[in-house]
DNA sequence: AAGCTACGCAACCGCATCGTT
DNA sequence: GAACGATGCGGTTGCGTAGCT
């Protein structure tokens, strides 16, 4: 099977256009104030033009077979497609549809898309209506171009889950699924295919220089695995900063009967609920009393430092690292809190596992975890 | 200035999943 | 348990624009 792949050390992008022209500018529309998305940007007088003719040229490409078959089908089944009614209006939104749109659901909340189109008086099938809110009028969406560690989040993630960008949406605040997937097909797929065959010119320099030995299957398995780790621990130092501060709120503000949810509200994935757990605890203490880097956990204690693996090596016990020999008097401990710490990542998914199926695949199974987290032995 | 190309991103489509009857 | 409806999700499309020639 596939394992993660992380490169490392990428540069953030230069800034992606902050008010692209097919959006509407700013004052374009009241509803858009109400709900601020428009804090950014320049805008054009230009741009009230593009709804009403892209809307048209949006119609006509209709892929108008494929629209009948589905139609047929559908109806053969008894159901009818949600957005096949004709007169339907698809194609980009007017700011009086967006008006209406957020009117609407901030009178009334998220929900019941089928029949919120009737009832906002909008021409427009529940599905789009959804979209549009989710992925544009939302109130909590960030707008402007990804930061740098929003960049190596989504990279750690990705090495993670996959193309699961609700899940990776789910840990980057105010921002959504399809735009994390267009930053990713745009951007990050691109440099990592530069990365790739940069990185693959240099291994045939270095196979040509050391020999077949490094081309080892075993030996590429357990460096993907040990890129992918480093990073992933830095992405949970992060998270573990914030998650510390929340559950700690959340505490406070409730009862203790309600911290145990608190907390799991706090840590939605299962990484980040054994980086808060108690191994993971143990595991952080162990960490900080080997490294002065280690503020938060393995990784490096600035947020900067997240975006740099490489310096993340010094504080995360790690197989064949540059210093090694420098392991003090706590590294059994550490290394057994650490053992501990893989070995509940390998029991939390194979729980994952057996309760999502074989269909789900982004994580690797258990036994191939298992593998690599022996294979690791990081004190060894 | 005009034409061409590459890019970014909003929006659509179809399938998957979950909840209800 | 089966059928149906609602919603969520990931892949893809194509419009509009910036940059280049």
């Amino acid at each position: 099977m596939p394992l993660p792949v992380v490169v490392a050390g990428l540069q953030q992008q230069p800034a992606a256009r902050e008010n692209p022209s097919h959006l509407w500018p700013p004052g374009s529309s009241s509803a858009y104030k109400s709900v601020g998305i428009y804090g950014h940007g320049s805008s054009s007088a230009s741009l009230l033009v593009v709804p009403v003719v892209a809307a048209d040229a949006t119609e006509g490409r209709e892929r108008e077979s494929d629209r009948r078959s589905v139609a047929a089908a559908a109806a053969a089944m008894g159901r009818t497609p949600c957005c096949d009614s004709k007169g339907i209006k698809k194609g980009p939104w007017a700011p009086e549809e967006d008006k209406l749109l957020v009117d609407f659901v901030q009178a009334n909340g998220p929900g019941n898309w089928r029949m919120l189109p009737k009832l906002a008086g909008l021409n427009r099938c529940g599905k789009s209506c959804r979209l549009r809110w989710t992925n544009y009028l939302r109130p909590d969406i960030k707008r402007g171009p990804f930061t740098t560690e929003e960049h190596n989040s989504i990279l750690q993630l990705h090495a993670i889950v996959g193309n699961k960008w609700s899940m990776i949406a789910a840990q980057l605040p105010g921002r959504t699924d399809n735009e994390i997937k267009n930053y990713w097909n745009t951007h990050l797929k691109k440099q990592l295919r530069q990365e790739a065959l940069a990185g693959a010119d240099a291994a045939a320099q270095q196979l040509a220089a050391a020999g077949a030995a490094s081309s080892c299957p075993a030996a590429r398995h357990m460096t993907q695995w040990e890129t992918a780790r480093l990073e992933a621990e830095a992405r949970l130092s992060l998270l573990s900063s914030s998650a510390t501060t929340t559950i700690a709120s959340a505490t406070a503000a409730s009862s203790s009967s309600s911290t145990a949810a608190a907390e799991h509200e706090a840590a939605p994935d299962i990484f980040l609920r054994l980086w808060n757990s108690a191994v993971g605890e143990s595991f952080r203490c162990s960490a900080q009393g080997q490294g002065a880097a280690a503020a938060h956990g393995p990784a490096a204690a600035s947020p900067a430092a997240a975006g740099t693996p490489a310096a993340l090596r010094p504080a995360a016990p790690s197989g064949g690292g540059d210093d090694s020999s420098a392991a003090s008097t706590n590294g059994t401990e550490a290394a057994d809190d650490y053992q501990a710490f893989l070995d509940m990542a390998v029991e939390e998914l194979a729980l994952l596992h057996g309760r999502l199926g074989v269909s789900f695949s982004a994580f690797p199974t258990a036994d191939v975890l298992a593998e690599a987290s022996c294979l690791f032995a990081p004190f060894e």
